[in-house]
RNA sequence: GCGGGGGUAGCCAAGCGGUCAAAGGUGCUAGGUUCAGGGCCUAGUCUCUUAGUGAGUUCGAGGGUUCGAAUCCCUUCCCCCGCACCA
């Protein structure tokens, strides 16, 4: 058995040694960028990239095969925290986090020693990055990636830098970079913000943080403050409703005093500059007190809510009897005791399918007795909230909001009454189980960032700019597009800067340092004039604004950019060149995980710094790989790292297996034993190749015609399906169809020459961007000449494929199992197989129904006359008149095909020689009428009846 | 909650108005093979029937459109993913 280990090394190295994946500028050619996301350095390959990685080189592959230039650069991220964090773990001699890392490190190196070795050095970071690099380096090519390695960098490099900087500082001069306030999760212990993965079980209660909307209504010296989560109902205010016995307080909140809940106190110090408490009081104490409507200045009293928990928001709530079933209910029962008799629900929303006051109408509906029945409550709230949100409409009573859709009216609304200053916000944790702690143990709480920096991707020109620019591309799949429509419109500002991690300062306010997300959106553009920075020893402080503006927006005139930096105007001819020729980026594969941040961050940086010619093209997006049905995890010992594939499977088997295992958009379930079972058909292909034997001719004859057509048919199934980023179909073709024909074609024919002659170096370059080393290995053996990654795609010649053709060989092969099957019933051998074409007439019998039926006649009477005016269909009128009502109920048995009596005759005796060959039995054909049997009659047109003796 | 994707034979997974009882793989069964080493070939694998081209019931469930539906429409149940400051 061949080594094909050692084929694909001894491959590999020869890639690398003649830099044929290293191409220039060529001005004659149609070039093709591939950008594929540049790894993070912090954990080594598992399979899941390498699915990732091996889809991405089949594209690259074919696309060089078919002539394009193509260029796929890689690189390494290193900016953000995680680095950090590894190299302070290491530091503090965690255990949990040394063991996993010498894991990782032993998958490169043998030597204990070295390993531990290795790991120490660890404690800087900087060791962490350059060693994952050199191992994605090795992984890459071990995979057999098709890389242009001139253009490698880390997200960490001056040069590097220099070019965020002047990312950031074009976008803030455009207005989309701004500061601001903003509202995280953070743990006052550790002084940091907190995400999902810094809080206990934060993947499972899901923190977030809860806006709340503040409305204020004027009482005494300051303010009554509700809290509410639908600012848009405050003209349909009644009365407020506190709960008697709860916590309130008196608090100077910056310079004004609030009457509110103590824990919404507590709360507001993280979100306030000052808040201070004067006085505590119980709810009850200002029961049947009066403030004023904010909006309209009218008296609204306060009455006993004994729903409103103190907690939660502000702890007092204002009252929409109209619209809010709870309010509703706790009207009417401080009205059974005499109270607020005058105070009657104010409708202002107008919604379809109710009546006045929709909250009225669910109370009733609901049989609802009092505030108390929180189920039946909660069941009318979400009733009436949500076809008030979706249908409602704001009334006459509403002021200049009158008529608008309360869909779109909250935000309006927040707008203009924020301004007035009797609208603010509070905000809360809020999660499926409270309290939400930190991991060191401190309770979580939502604070409010002053002078925070933004990207603003809820920018109105921005967005449409966006959404231009993903009107253009190609999305595959295509089903996707919707997600990334909705993701532009949702996204808003975004924090773009953070205290902590590696990466490049902000320009604008260098104590901030940009996050990690944000400083790889663009950076395609870098990698056309990398090469050059460093080639030619260019120092950071040359590259200047006015430097890239030049090279990558064609702004300012390269005499003054020579002046400015020293940099030659060859020189910076030159990278514009570059930049020009192979900009934009073509295509941009990986994980659908990334739609919703990187890949439409990604659209909307090169929508606004770009012109449109540079927009993106193409994104193609691949679901996750899961092994044997679960989720690879450290935790479950089920990661394959991607270091270990050559040994363990060989490249071009986990390459086959990859590509056929599961559609890109589908989540692909990775099965050792599928793999091996691969395995078998891999040698298969490769033993057939390798050993197949040449005459000197090639007769011609239809099974000869017969796998030309089918292999051509292939060749352009196999195109087409990788046109349109379907590896699975392109490896169906490619492979599996190819490799059955060529068996059966085997069986068929013994001599080999057209195989070796003809099909074979045609398929070996057909399969070479999914399996590359066993076919540059097929394609030296067969004498090909130069790698066979360089050599052109194969040309489907529509002209050599035949359906007429194929459909004889299918009469063949149907025969073939049609004789099989009754030897099977007859339960003994055959020793003479006698095979009856149908009569001519059935045929023409056929060509009629087919036409009849295609143009919608289905009648049997009709499609009897029409047969019947043939005056030689009238001597079989009796068996027509049988066959007529079983075509027609069941159509597919129309063959409308049908090749005629004569034709038919001649190729089963073709194959004569074969059936005798298979069946080892005496083989006989005749025609229909020749025969007295009455097998023979049941013989229809592709379908001969079969005597078996 | 909002948004997106999906439910196909023992399992995985194609198909997305007729050529569909439904590709391919895997599992299982039988036969063959000068086949020792996780081979290879052929056939079968919803039910019944039959010396094959026959009948019935299937593509989460229930309705509908159509001469015809796994494929289109409606209702319903179930599963997965995203909702950010985290790479």
């Amino acid at each position: 058995m061949a080594d094909l280990l050692a084929i694909e090394q001894k491959w590999q190295k020869k890639w690398l040694d003649e830099k044929i994946f290293e191409p220039n500028v060529d001005k004659k050619k149609k070039k093709y960028f591939v950008a594929i996301p540049y790894p993070y350095t912090n954990a080594p390959f598992h399979i899941g990239h390498g699915r990732t990685y091996a889809t991405s080189d089949i594209f690259a592959r074919y696309r060089r095969m078919s002539g394009l230039n193509v260029i796929w650069p890689m690189a390494y991220h290193v900016t953000g925290t995680p680095v950090l964090a590894t190299s302070a773990k290491i530091e503090s001699g965690d255990e949990d986090t040394k063991k996993l890392f010498r894991e990782y490190i032993k998958l490169h190196t043998k030597n204990d020693k070295k390993v531990e070795e290795i790991l120490k050095s660890f404690v800087n970071p900087e060791a962490v990055m350059s060693y994952f690099s050199k191992t994605f380096y090795a992984d890459f090519n071990s995979l057999g990636c098709s890389i242009d390695w001139r253009r490698q960098f880390t997200t960490n490099d001056k040069d590097y830098n220099k070019f965020i900087e002047w990312q950031f500082k074009t976008l803030h001069k455009m207005g989309y970079i701004k500061k601001g306030e903003f509202p995280v999760l953070f743990c006052q212990r550790c002084g940091n913000a907190v995400g999902v993965d810094d809080i206990k079980n934060g993947d499972q209660i899901k923190p977030e943080v809860q806006e709340w909307y503040l409305w204020k209504f004027p009482y005494e010296d300051g303010f009554i403050v509700c809290a509410t989560l639908r600012p848009e109902t405050i003209y349909g205010v009644t009365n407020l409703w506190i709960n008697p016995d709860g916590n309130y307080a008196k608090v100077q909140v910056d310079n004004e005093i609030w009457y509110i809940g103590q824990k919404a106190a507590e709360k507001l110090r993280t979100q306030k500059a000052k808040v201070f408490v004067k006085d505590v009081f119980l709810g009850k104490e200002i029961v049947g007190e009066n403030c004023k409507s904010p909006v309209t200045g009218k008296k609204i009293p306060i009455f006993v809510g004994t729903f409103v928990e103190p907690q939660a928001g502000s702890g007092i709530v204002y009252s929409v009897p109209a619209h809010a079933p709870f309010d509703y209910a706790a009207l009417k029962d401080v009205q059974r005791k005499g109270i607020a008799a005058d105070i009657e629900p104010i409708v202002i929303i107008k919604v379809e399918g109710y009546s006045e006051a929709p909250a009225v109408e669910a109370y009733n509906k609901y049989g609802i007795k009092s505030q108390n029945e929180l189920e039946k409550l909660n069941k009318a709230t979400e009733e009436v909230y949500k076809a008030e949100f979706y249908s409602g409409t704001l009334n006459e009573r509403c002021g200049k909001f009158a008529g608008k859709k309360i869909l779109e009216v909250k935000d309006a609304v927040v707008e203009h009454f924020v301004k007035e200053k009797v609208l603010d916000k509070l905000y809360e944790v809020n999660a499926l189980e409270k309290p939400v702690k930190c991991r060191c143990g401190e309770e979580v709480t939502v604070s409010v960032l002053k002078d925070q920096w933004f990207i603003d991707y809820g920018n109105k020109e921005w967005k449409e700019k966006a959404r231009k620019c993903l009107r253009q591309m190609e999305i595959v799949p295509e089903s996707s597009r919707k997600l990334f429509e909705d993701t532009i419109e949702w996204l808003h500002e975004k924090p773009v800067a953070r205290k902590r991690g590696l990466g490049t300062k902000l320009p604008m306010d260098p104590s901030w340092i940009i996050e990690s997300l944000s400083d790889s959106t663009i950076y395609m553009a870098f990698y056309t004039v990398v090469n050059h920075i460093r080639n030619n020893g260019l120092k950071p402080e040359q590259l200047t604004e006015n430097f890239w503006n030049y090279v990558l927006l064609s702004k300012g005139k390269e005499t003054d950019v020579e002046k400015e930096t020293g940099i030659p105007k060859k020189l910076l001819l030159k990278m514009k060149e570059e930049f020009e020729y192979w900009y934009p980026v073509d295509l941009r594969h990986t994980g659908n995980a990334h739609l919703s941040n990187h890949l439409t961050f990604y659209i909307f940086n090169h929508a606004a710094i770009f012109p449109e010619k540079h927009w993106p093209r193409t994104i193609s997006m691949l679901d996750m790989l899961i092994k044997d049905g679960k989720k690879m995890s450290k935790s479950l010992g089920n990661v394959i790292p991607l270091a270990e594939v050559p040994q363990r499977y060989t490249t071009d088997l986990f390459r086959l297996y990859i590509a056929y295992g599961a559609d890109l958009s589908s989540v692909m379930d990775f099965k050792e034993a599928d793999v091996l079972a691969l395995k078998s058909k891999i040698h298969q292909f490769f033993n057939l190749v390798i050993s197949a034997k040449k005459g000197k001719t090639v007769k011609p004859c239809s099974i000869n015609k017969w796998i030309v057509s089918r292999f051509n048919t292939n060749v352009l199934e196999a195109t087409k399906a990788i046109e349109s980023y379907n590896p699975r179909l392109y490896v169906q073709h490619a492979f599996f169809n190819v490799l059955n024909d060529v068996l059966y074609y085997q069986r068929r024919h013994t001599d080999e020459t057209l195989l070796v002659k003809e099909i074979f170096p045609e398929w070996v370059k057909l399969l070479a961007p999914v399996m590359p080393h066993l076919s540059e290995e097929l394609w030296e053996h067969l004498g090909g000449k130069g790698f066979v990654s360089l050599a052109s795609w194969p040309k489907s010649d529509k002209k050599r494929i035949d359906s007429t053709i194929e459909a004889s060989e299918e009469l063949v092969s149907n025969t073939t199992a049609d004789i099989s099957e009754i030897i099977k019933l007859v339960g003994h051998a055959a020793q003479k197989i006698t095979i009856f074409v149908a009569d001519e007439w059935k045929s023409k019998l056929m060509a009629v129904v087919a036409d009849m039926v295609e143009k919608g006649k289905r009648d049997f009477r009709e499609i009897m006359t029409e047969l019947m005016k043939d005056e030689a269909m009238k001597k079989h009128a009796e068996d027509i008149a049988k066959i007529i009502p079983r075509l027609l109920r069941d159509v597919k048995k129309i063959n409308a095909n049908a090749m005629g009596a004569k034709k038919e005759k001649e190729l089963l005796e073709e194959a004569k020689e074969f059936l005798k060959e298979e069946f080892k039995a005496k083989i006989e054909i005749a025609a229909e009428h020749e025969s007295r049997e009455q097998k023979a009659r049941q013989a229809m047109p592709g379908k001969p009846a079969l005597l078996i003796s």
